[in-house]
DNA sequence: CCAATAGTGTCTTTCAGACAATATCCT
DNA sequence: AGGATATTGTCTGAAAGACACTATTGG
């Protein structure tokens, strides 16, 4: 059996084998080589209400005075991730409930001498406390209105896909778990959710569907100091499970 | 209302703020900053059949005589992608029916000198012909059989992944049907996504539930040939939707 | 007619979501 | 008691999957 077929939505080349890409010199390819760069978009849950992202003003050129993402460039004897932590700390002084890689950018033309690649992380930040003025250069912007501004380099993007990853990720991972403490209530939970997905939950059906997972655990402690009937606390039992990064859970880089 | 929480999942470190992650001067840069390689994991539908990934004899060291990725080094006048497609070209002399970054690995302790940092993506072809035997020191191997040999680099856990977004991308996305010609039978697009899935579909329900796709057209065409009732042709209509990749979709890196 | 695949019908189960009803605390 | 949120109950509709059945060709 033989099904003919024609057109392709990338073109088809037929030419000619191209031998296997030559490596440079050492010294050639440290000219060749382009810079590293990590850059993390931080989620902080202000009273778990909304969500917001520090940025920081820059102090030199290419787009002096702008904000940009916080971020550093990347040393032989860090791993990535090192980078990325040592920027969480240097913009808010926190340690992360969880931290994953985004993207690699690094297009041509943008206006940066030597040519940079920078590999882009998000982390997202526990839900109590989040001082919005620890730090000079640094302003928290609520999430959504990020798309007004004209952020340095090509952080408007950035910010914007991984707005679109954490709000697919939600949804399956247990990043909603990784937010809050050991012992939380439902409603927390929710409002969690409420504040990544930006609208409204249903009380109830969250509830049940939430409290269907088994690695849920009922403790027999209750909050009380509520005017209204003390919710159950709950702790969350689940292991690094594959479904947060698939093969890659628990792969530093 | 105050809810007190304890231990997280990551250790919450308060510490002193530190500056700004300080930038070096050109030449140091230079000096401090790893390489960049880009490797690509392609797929190949074998006659519609099983999943085929292609592999390069390593000619040098480090893991001179392992099977590897294809790739090169990033230079600064080309992107990501252009040297992904390159390799592709060395490897297969075909152009992908789809390609798209992986992640960016580059964990310390590699026995690599400099440091490496390895951007990899992935890449499937169309699913007509494929010529296995076209290049010296490229071997194809089935996607399964991958993971009992031992690649150079960390190469395993990469296509390990590779095969992961795969799988799940080919449910919501429509890599499907970029792998298909213009025309294409409801069989021939389950004949795919079974060699994706490694496991057979109901033809009935799959037949149904594809159709209720509105950037599916039916055209008046049937395929004969078959010594049986010769099935419709149909056309993908669909638009390089946000579904591929969110806010990423077309974004050429 | 028979073999083989295309395509349809039907039934069951699961799950999300709307929304009403009941429970239990605080003041 | 009355306010407020927690938690449960019930219903509906959508969708996935199992599987039987009909349709249409070539031989």
């Amino acid at each position: 059996m033989s099904f003919e077929t024609q057109a392709r939505s990338l073109p088809r080349q037929a030419s000619r084998p191209v031998s296997y890409v030559p490596a440079a010199n050492v010294s050639e390819r440290a000219r060749l080589s382009p810079q590293i760069q990590v850059s993390t978009v931080i989620f902080g849950l202000y009273n778990n209400k909304d969500l917001w992202i520090p940025l920081v003003k820059r102090i030199r050129a290419p787009y002096l005075g702008q904000w940009a993402l916080p971020g550093g460039p990347l040393t032989a004897a860090e791993t990535m991730t090192d980078v990325a932590y040592r920027s969480l700390k240097a913009t808010t002084d926190l340690a992360p409930a969880y931290l994953e890689q985004l993207y690699a950018f690094g297009g041509l033309g943008q206006q940066q001498a030597p040519r940079t690649v920078s590999i882009a992380y998000w982390a997202i930040l526990p839900a109590d406390e989040i001082n919005q003025d620890a730090h000079e250069n640094v302003r928290w912007f609520r999430a959504d209105e990020i798309a007004e501004l004209d952020l340095a380099f090509d952080h408007n993007t950035v910010i914007e896909y991984a707005l679109w990853r954490l709000r697919n990720k939600v949804e399956y991972s247990s990043i909603g778990y990784d937010v809050l403490g050991e012992k939380f209530t439902i409603a927390q939970l929710r409002e969690v959710y409420e504040a990544i997905l930006g609208k409204p939950i249903d009380p109830g059906n969250f509830s049940r569907q939430v409290r269907a997972n088994p690695d849920l655990e009922a403790t027999e402690e209750f909050l009380t100091g509520g005017k209204h009937r003390p919710p159950r606390l709950y702790r969350y039992t689940g292991a690094a499970d594959r479904r947060n990064n698939g093969p890659l859970s628990g792969f530093d880089q």
